[in-house]
DNA sequence: TTATAATAATAGTCAAAGTTAGTCAAACAA
DNA sequence: TTGTTTGACTAACTTTGACTATTATTATAA
């Protein structure tokens, strides 16, 4: 439970800080300066620590006044299926396998049919529309996985 | 949610007043006074906060007696906008302006929370990820269209 | 009086400078 | 190897001010 390395440390301070609020706002190089450490080592802990898959959204800004936000989501409860679809969506995917995933998960209670109109109209062939069809499947995948990855927030 | 800048500030001083009337009418001399900075940083607000994607609409004019009008646009009840919004999105939009609209149409309720997420995950810089910047937006602008195309009927 | 010219009173544009955060790969450590 | 640390470089956003454009008002000339 001892802290290794200035990772650990940052990590532990921000989840912390998460406790009590349900979102936070930091500034970089404040929080840089006070662990000591160069800027950047903030975006390794939180690419590394503060992922979706382990319930957390960030956001930020750049620039005068910038920010970086960290905000605690719930998960939902069994994120299996998700696995297995972003696992079966790989990095390439046809607009008709693409189709039945959606179905898939408006059975399921994922989508409502709206939210699966919605990512039809991202994802169908009509849209991509891209004369490089291996490129095409490849951008497919893409998207399918962020949103299914998306989908692992109850809420949101 | 702090004010972070005196940009962000002003802003919401905007939409403050916005959020009484339809429609407002400032000096843009007299703000900046009230705000302590230059003229030209109302326009920088207007033009990155009060731009037609962002659901607004502005007239100006110059010499004695001139001001700034800020009107906000209904969406709802005026179906042209979507029209002006996918002419708006061409052929080609970056990351950060496709969020503004995304935002607006959560603002006008035409997307819900969890459909304005799921819209931002297909089309966000980390999810579409091409070396081929300009590939990328082109993808991104036809995504948006497609999703704006839509929600033009309004239920699915 | 009327037309025109000068002046004052606005707002707009643009680019430089300033202030953040992000990326990436090399070096380092376990 | 895998994960961590570091820093040079990049990208994004904000602030500022000099210069420009437009409109209204006043002064002057015909």
């Amino acid at each position: 439970m001892q802290n290794r390395n200035i990772s650990d440390i940052i990590e532990q301070y921000l989840k912390s800080i998460l406790a009590e609020a349900s979102q936070i706002e930091i500034k970089r190089s404040e929080v840089a300066d006070q662990f000591d450490c160069v800027p950047s080592q903030i975006n390794y802990v939180i690419k590394t620590r503060f992922t979706l898959q382990n319930g957390y959204l960030v956001e930020s800004k750049r620039g005068g006044g910038g920010y970086i936000r960290i905000a605690k989501v719930d998960l939902i409860s069994d994120p299996d299926i998700l696995d297995e679809m972003i696992e079966y969506v790989g990095d390439s995917i046809s607009e008709t396998k693409a189709f039945q995933i959606i179905q898939t998960l408006y059975e399921n209670d994922l989508l409502t049919h709206k939210e699966a109109h919605l990512v039809a109209a991202a994802i169908e062939r009509s849209t991509l529309a891209l004369s490089d069809n291996k490129l095409e499947d490849l951008i497919r995948a893409k998207i399918m996985s962020s949103i299914l990855n998306r989908l692992r927030c109850a809420d949101q």
